[in-house]
DNA sequence: TTACAATATATGAAATATTATATATATGTC
DNA sequence: GACATATATATAATATTTCATATATTGTAA
């Protein structure tokens, strides 16, 4: 993970929200981050699916939803650096996190079996 | 300090060179980051600016030298990251440092006085 | 199969960032 | 003061990124 790459996903603010809303749930689908951020669907899968090209995120297809979570491939500095950016900056996404609350009808997680 | 604006910074080629090399080094100058990148002076001071106006960096300058240093302000989270980034990708920055100690005439730097 | 909903992608316009060149400013030395 | 070195800035050209709209794909349910 070339660490200028890995900085330009995280360098703007639709996917920076959904890069932490994802490490904050483990596991989000496109309508539940479109509802948390308040940005159009196309947006949102636009930025996701760049994520997911640069290796940060992978996604998983459940019926009608696809869902991503962070690569565990993702190197361990470059987890480090989101989990400390996470935990230091909760004010960042607390609306986010309040509007993925307050969502009804969120899908349900298949568990993923062992 | 807003998140996306500290990883805006990062994510760039140049910057991200400069922020590694002065972590490293504790402080540096224009002249010896303009060599050890093999970039054109303009462009670095230029990018060097961008970084003191975010408040990534903070600079001094002592005769006809400018030395730029981590801004002792910037907020623990992202201290933490700059130090992993750096601690984490050494080859990133060899051919930088080997071209820094290879510089010959390098400004000495008066100590800080306590 | 059809209708519908969720998600993904392509395209082009607009905004933004980066770059090189040229020029300006500041400092130190003679 | 004249000159050399170090650094900063302005400008214009170029490249990149972002966004909204439109279109395509996939899955579900009737």
């Amino acid at each position: 993970m070339n660490p200028v790459q890995f900085y330009k996903c995280l360098a703007d603010e639709t996917r920076l929200r959904c890069l932490m809303l994802i490490e904050h749930e483990q596991e989000l689908c496109v309508c539940e981050l479109t509802e948390a951020i308040d940005e159009i669907q196309p947006k949102v899968s636009r930025h996701l699916a760049q994520l997911r090209q640069c290796g940060l995120l992978v996604d998983r297809r459940q019926g009608q939803w696809v869902f991503y979570r962070v690569s565990p491939e993702l190197p361990d500095w470059a987890k480090t650096v989101l989990a400390e950016t996470l935990e230091s900056n909760q004010a960042f996404l607390a609306d986010n996190l309040k509007r993925l609350g307050r969502m009804g009808d969120r899908p349900a997680r298949a568990m993923a079996c062992c």
